[in-house]
DNA sequence: CCATACATGTAAAGGGTTACATGATTAA
DNA sequence: TTAATCATGTAACCCTTTACATGTATGG
C-alpha cells in the first residue's frame, strides 16, 4: 500500500481501542483528534471496506431489538491480529508532511496595497476560531488525565493537543497584530482619499 | 467555477506581476509565496489552458533564437482586462480554510505508551526543517523591503510571512520541549526493561 | 409528532501529486 | 562534452469533499 493511503491506518488506529461501527469510528476520532485529524464518511466506508478486503479487520453484522430480517443493520469492525501487524509497521513509518497551502496568506500575499477592508474581516474571523480553539484544547488538555476516555497513551496525546495549543496561540497572535496593522492601513487609506478628494472634488 | 479552485486565481494573481511563461510562474511563486503555498507542473500547465479558454489570459507563442520552425518554443502568458476581473472578484472572497491533517500528530496519538524513539526521530526531524524554515523566512522577511523583487503590497507580503515565522517559531518551540519529555520517556522504558531483565534474566 | 442522533452507504466531481517523456540552451 | 537549468506537457493514480439516498431509534 502506497505511504499516502493515511485512512485505513487511522480507522485500524481506532479500532485498536475497540470494535466500532463506521459511524461511531468517525464519531470517537473526531472528538479525540479532531483538532488535528479530519475524515469523512465518503472515505470512513470504502476505507472500512478495504480494511476487510485485506484481513486487517472483520466486519460482524448486528441486528437491532427486533433479531429478525427488519430493524436497523450495524456492523461492528474489529481488528485482527494481521491488522495489528499491518498497523505497527505503518506507525514505524515516518509521517509525511503535506506541501503548506494556506488560502488566506495567499489571498493576502496576492492583494492590492488599497485592499484592506475584506481582509481585516477574514482576519477577524480567523481571530475567532482560533481563540476557539485554543478554548477547545486546553479545556481538554486539562480533562483528559481525570477522564475515562480510551487511549493508547495519555503523553502522546497530550503531546499532539500541545503542538496545537501552541499553533493557535501563534495564530491568535500574529491575529492581533495583523488587525492592528490593517486598521492603521485603514487610516491612512482614508486620509489619502480625503486628501485626494479636496484637490479634485467631486461635487 | 467551484469556490475551491484556487489554483488558476494563484496563477491569474502572479500574472498581473508581468507577463510569465509557466515555468517562470512556478519558479516565482515558490520563491514568493512557497513557504505558505505551492503548486505543481501538474496543475499549472492545464490551469493554463483554463485561463485561456476563459478568456482571462492570451497565449503569445514565442520562438527560440532561430526563429525558424525549429528551436524552441516558449508560451508567454499576459492577464486580459476580463482576467483582471475575475480575480478581484476572487480576491474579494472569504478565503476557505483546510481540514486540519496532520499526520505526525495523528501517529503520536495512535501510538503506543513504548513507542517512543521512532516519534524523537521524527520530531528531531521537523526541528531541523522548522529551524531551517525560520531562518528563511526571516531572511526573506529582512532582504524584502531593500529588494527588487515585484509585488502589489509589500505589507501584506510581510503579514503572510509573520505568519508563517510565529507558526515556525512555535513550531521550534514544541519539538524542543516534545523532545525533552520523550528522552524522559527513553529512560524511563529502558529503567523499567532493566528492572524486568532483573527479575527475569535472559541469560 | 418532531427533531435529533444513529447508521450505512454511493456517485460525481474535482483537487492534487508523481512519474514519465521530450528536448533546447547555456555555462563550465 | 557534460551538467544544470529552461521549458512544455501528459497519464495514471490517488485523495477528498459534497451531495444524495435511505431509513431507525429515541427523547421531549
Amino acid at each position: 500500500m502506497r505511504p499516502g493511503r493515511t485512512t485505513p491506518f487511522a480507522l485500524l488506529g481506532m479500532l485498536r481501542l475497540g470494535p466500532q461501527s463506521g459511524y461511531a469510528l468517525r464519531r470517537e476520532l473526531s472528538a479525540a483528534a479532531g483538532l488535528f485529524w479530519s475524515e469523512s464518511y465518503g472515505q470512513i466506508y470504502p476505507g472500512l471496506r478495504e480494511l476487510t478486503r485485506r484481513g486487517w479487520a472483520k466486519r460482524r453484522v448486528e441486528r437491532g431489538a427486533g433479531g429478525g430480517p427488519r430493524g436497523r443493520v450495524r456492523h461492528r469492525y474489529e481488528m485482527t491480529p494481521k491488522g495489528a501487524r499491518a498497523l505497527q509497521a505503518w506507525l514505524a513509518l515516518p509521517p509525511r508532511r503535506s506541501a503548506p497551502r494556506d488560502e488566506l496568506l495567499l489571498k493576502l500575499y496576492l492583494g492590492d496595497r488599497d485592499t484592506v477592508d475584506a481582509p481585516s474581516g477574514w482576519v477577524r474571523r480567523l481571530l475567532l476560531e482560533e481563540t476557539d480553539r485554543l478554548r477547545q484544547v486546553r479545556r481538554m488538555m486539562e480533562i483528559l488525565p481525570r477522564g475515562t476516555h480510551a487511549h493508547r497513551s495519555l503523553r502522546h496525546w497530550l503531546m499532539a493537543l500541545e503542538f496545537v495549543e501552541r499553533q493557535s496561540e501563534a495564530s491568535v497572535a500574529w491575529c492581533q497584530r495583523t488587525l492592528s496593522t490593517l486598521e492603521l492601513m485603514q487610516e491612512a487609506n482614508a486620509r489619502r482619499r480625503t486628501a485626494l478628494q479636496r484637490r479634485s472634488p467631486m461635487e
